[in-house]
DNA sequence: ACCTGAACACCGTTCAAGT
DNA sequence: ACCTGAACACCGTTCAAGT
């Protein structure tokens, strides 16, 4: 029962991990909006210039946010699957992780759009394509695409979730395909329209080819 | 030389379209964190709560702000192109309609996130798809993933065409694969990943049989 | 090494009241 | 129909100073 959520066990000085997942707490159990400098500042019982020690920003702190979000992405096992199957199984590990924080999905792709860090889960996305025989670039531009999608996809369903929760459904119509079907579906169905167009590709043909 | 940009002709009333029209505006010279309630009221010459008449919030008005940008995707003639064909020239519209107006891709994206509007562009997405034969749901969904890809890539270029014009290049590397072949060409091949998968879809075959 | 205290320059939004 | 004036309840960030 010593040191719980609230209770902070006394007069603690903070490390940079201890600011990151006291922002992880109030991101999951509150929301990206709610999500201040000033409220983490209050949880960690400490003013709001103190956390610009840890971080010199916001955005690096967010940036800090995602890493630990996505870091959390493992793949199954995939044995003796094809390329397809590794492929498959990152986007899943990857869609898991997201969806294991709320607002996961918009943390990451926010990150993503400002230039810093997550580039990680687009090198693993990348790697596994190329296993599939593909050249570097063709093998990073499909990860992008990829990355897109699930990115996309993943900030659809939460939006969803959130919805729902707040009890803003039973609008009469409600007709959302995605969820109509199930995220998962929707999702393995939006994997496997990338990775069929993938496998018609000739794999001797680079995209640089088609480029110029 | 009447009504020029900064210079009101005198006492003028606004209307709804007004707003949309300074926001833009802002939104195209300056970006989307200098548009804010308070700068767009002092560019129309008015209180920040005058805006409150005309939108109930800040998200509305962005909602009509993107709005107005999708409204500008008029894809190409397509002619007697076949479906696929079809389906490329809306979603080549979209990009460059998103590429018309600065961090356009972000606003679109950030709307279609809270739920609010913007479900113009899926709906004719999925309407070109149909035109392949495939059923309402495997359209609507597919129309979701090529959404979802377009809004990504494009929010992606539109930080690098930024980020670029800011000086922020040459930091050595910068090996970003997207736009080392050209944000068009990446684009282009993750569309054709997306369509070669659909037509790959044997048409009989709906999703729901795959959902089950 | 880590934090306080105080300030600066902002935000979005509400609401009674004016014309 | 459209706007003002004034207020409320916040933001992120800086910086000298403390321990």
């Amino acid at each position: 029962m010593t040191n719980s959520d609230e209770v902070e066990t006394k007069y603690t000085r903070h490390s940079r991990a201890d600011v990151v997942a006291g922002a992880l707490a109030i991101l999951d159990e509150h929301g990206l909006p709610d999500l201040t400098m000033r409220r983490l500042a209050a949880t960690l019982d400490v003013q709001p210039s103190a956390l610009y020690w840890h971080f010199a920003n916001k955005q690096t702190l967010l940036a800090s946010i995602a890493d630990q979000i996505v870091s959390r992405a493992v793949p199954r096992e995939v044995g003796d699957a094809d390329w397809s199957g590794a492929v498959r199984a990152e986007a899943e590990a990857l869609r898991d992780a997201l969806l294991a924080f709320r607002d996961g999905a918009e943390v990451v792709s926010s990150t993503l759009a400002l230039g810093l860090g997550a580039g990680e889960p687009q090198s693993r996305l990348a790697t596994a394509i190329r296993g599939g025989g593909f050249d570097q670039q063709t093998s990073e531009v499909a990860a992008a695409a990829l990355l897109h999608f699930v990115l996309g996809h993943v900030s659809h369903e939460q939006q969803r979730l959130q919805a729902d929760s707040l009890g803003v459904v039973a609008e009469g119509h409600s007709a959302d395909p995605v969820t109509a079907i199930g995220g998962r579906a929707a999702f393995d169905f939006g994997i496997t329209l990338l990775l069929t167009g993938l496998e018609s590709q000739a794999p001797a043909r680079s995209l640089g080819d088609a480029a110029r």
